[in-house]
DNA sequence: CCAAGGCCTGAATG
DNA sequence: ACATTCAGGCCTT
């Protein structure tokens, strides 16, 4: 491998596999070294190395993020600093707000192999189409007791209740709070959107596997009561990781959250 | 039958 | 009266 200015190369740097197999994104496919995956109305083809002139990937990939600075300042702590450096390549994507809210509202309380095998490789419809659509239609797609809450969702953007670009301007708190507003959206949905479209770095979805990560690794710094997460207990924990973590808390979530997802894996298989 | 990448509801605590 | 917590249910694989 010829190596490049280290520079240049951490800039740009992306492992496509690691990011996308990272529990941030859902309709994505493998095909002859290549992935497609939709974004809203884009259909977007990657190869392993993105093409950084192209406008739609330079945005998806965050490539304005200075990454290697990210990744430097996180790496004070030894956890993080051999999660980041098992998966060096792995990068946020900045995903299209509506198709991400809806994406993890339907990801509640749901398992990730059944969120995964949508054979859906239609665009990502409107929120206007979404909002007509009666609850029985979209419960046939297999999303049950949440199809009432996608509906509900698809109608608060589609009447302005909910405005994207709005959140993205406001700061951290008010937007999260507006999100929660909306039927079917906890904190760790609102998490989960801000942090993967709303440019909301700070965001830390907080489930049961970053809840395990935690304890397991840092009891030291945030000293945890409950076993489960309640309203003020997340919130308290938020502030907590943001503390200790710093602006880019949600970044150092994923490195976690990968990495320990990955050892689980290996220790099944193996 | 159980667990799974929460959320909502209603009732019980302080 | 108020804020929090708790238990149970929920669709699907």
């Amino acid at each position: 491998m010829k190596k490049l200015p280290s520079k240049l190369k951490d800039k740009f740097e992306v492992n496509l596999d690691d990011t996308i197999n990272s529990g941030q994104v859902f309709l994505w496919k493998k095909t002859n070294s290549k992935w497609y995956g939709i974004n809203g109305k884009s259909i977007l083809t990657l190869r392993e190395k993105p093409d950084t002139k192209n406008k739609k990937q330079y945005d998806f990939f965050r490539f304005e993020d200075d990454f290697q600075e990210i990744k430097r300042k996180l790496s004070k702590d030894e956890v993080l600093r051999k999660a980041i450096e098992r998966f060096p390549g792995m990068r946020i994507l900045r995903q299209d707000p509506f198709q991400c809210y809806i994406s993890f509202i339907v990801s509640s309380n749901s398992n990730k192999k059944r969120i995964k095998n949508g054979q859906v490789f239609f665009l990502f419809p409107e929120p206007e189409r979404l909002a007509n659509v009666s609850i029985s239609d979209i419960a046939k797609c297999g999303l049950g007791y949440r199809s009432k809450y996608v509906k509900k969702a698809a109608i608060a953007v589609n009447d302005g209740t909910i405005n994207f670009t709005k959140l993205k301007k406001q700061r951290y708190y008010d937007a999260r709070d507006s999100l929660c507003q909306v039927f079917g959206i906890g904190k760790k949905v609102a998490d989960c959107i801000l942090l993967f479209s709303l440019d909301k770095l700070e965001a830390v979805p907080l489930d049961r596997w970053v809840l395990r990560i935690l304890q397991k690794y840092y009891s030291r710094e945030f000293e945890i009561k409950t076993k489960s997460i309640t309203e003020k207990t997340y919130d308290e924990l938020h502030e907590k990781t943001v503390d200790y973590f710093g602006e880019y808390a949600g970044y150092a979530q994923q490195f976690l959250f990968k990495n320990e997802r990955e050892s689980s894996e290996k220790k099944w298989l193996g």
